[in-house]
DNA sequence: TGTAGATAGTTATCATGATAATCAAGAGGC
DNA sequence: GCCTCTTGATTATCATGATAACTATCTACA
């Protein structure tokens, strides 16, 4: 399909184009997979990501709500729906600081460290069997 | 950070790994460009995949709404709310079936295929700018 | 010291994906 | 012909991303 576009447009490479498709394909299809995945062991990617980095964290046991924005890239209010989500489970603490009234120290409970290890495995198996090249369904 | 994680998992081989988020990343990247590309033309990808889906029909001028779900991948329900902003915005006409009083035949307006024609270089530009194997910001 | 501006976080709202439930109409068996 | 099952489409609702606007607090500097 896309060549009968492509053949209009000189500086269009089909196979270019058709890579860059593929590319969002295995990459939409590794997300379902991982949501499915994490659906089963009661998180969301974001939620699993979030007790990543926490606990990957050198030198410190607990993160502030901008930092894990930071690192996981995404908008502040999202981190802050997800750590409502998370505290609620029981999987992380959350206690304010001690230098900054406004500033907040979010850390793994054991629950949290226990969720995050049991779907680890699983993570990387996921991440694993589904490589870039993979020419789709 | 990945390769702290791996090695305490034999099956797993780092590189796959970062392949895989490599993927994921790329693919996000895309579409991030993609959507704000769109959103100048007063389209979301979605809309822009739906003309491109009734253009480029073979033998017909109109597709139903389970034509448009089945080729775009996407649930009936979002082919469905993005029919009715499409036809809000004049860039489609949707008529009964003849044959099937349930069944509607969506079809591109000259709106339409402006503006399909008119956004379709710069998609095909950024597609062709991003290959899969970009090694990110 | 007190005021302006920056920063941490939250709330409100929107966009866009999904599924479940519903409605209307076609299709088949009796 | 009529009841049941399926199918096309829509509505209602939820999840998860975003941005804008807000509150509270900290920092700098006149």
């Amino acid at each position: 399909m896309v060549e009968g576009y492509a053949d209009r447009f000189d500086a269009v490479d089909p196979g270019k184009v058709l890579e860059a498709l593929q590319t969002m394909r295995t990459a939409s299809r590794l997300i379902r997979d991982l949501e499915a995945y994490f659906a089963r062991h009661d998180l969301s990617q974001l939620r699993f990501l979030v007790l990543i980095v926490i606990d990957r964290e050198p030198d410190r046991d607990s993160l502030t709500v901008s930092d894990i924005a930071d690192r996981l890239d995404v908008s502040r209010p999202v981190v802050t729906r997800t750590l409502q989500c998370l505290e609620k489970g029981g999987l992380i603490q959350i206690s304010q600081s001690e230098s900054d009234a406004r500033s907040r120290n979010v850390s793994l409970s054991e629950s949290g460290k226990d969720t995050l290890e049991s779907a680890l495995p699983g993570y990387f198996a996921i991440l694993h069997s589904r490589p870039a090249t993979e020419t789709d369904d």
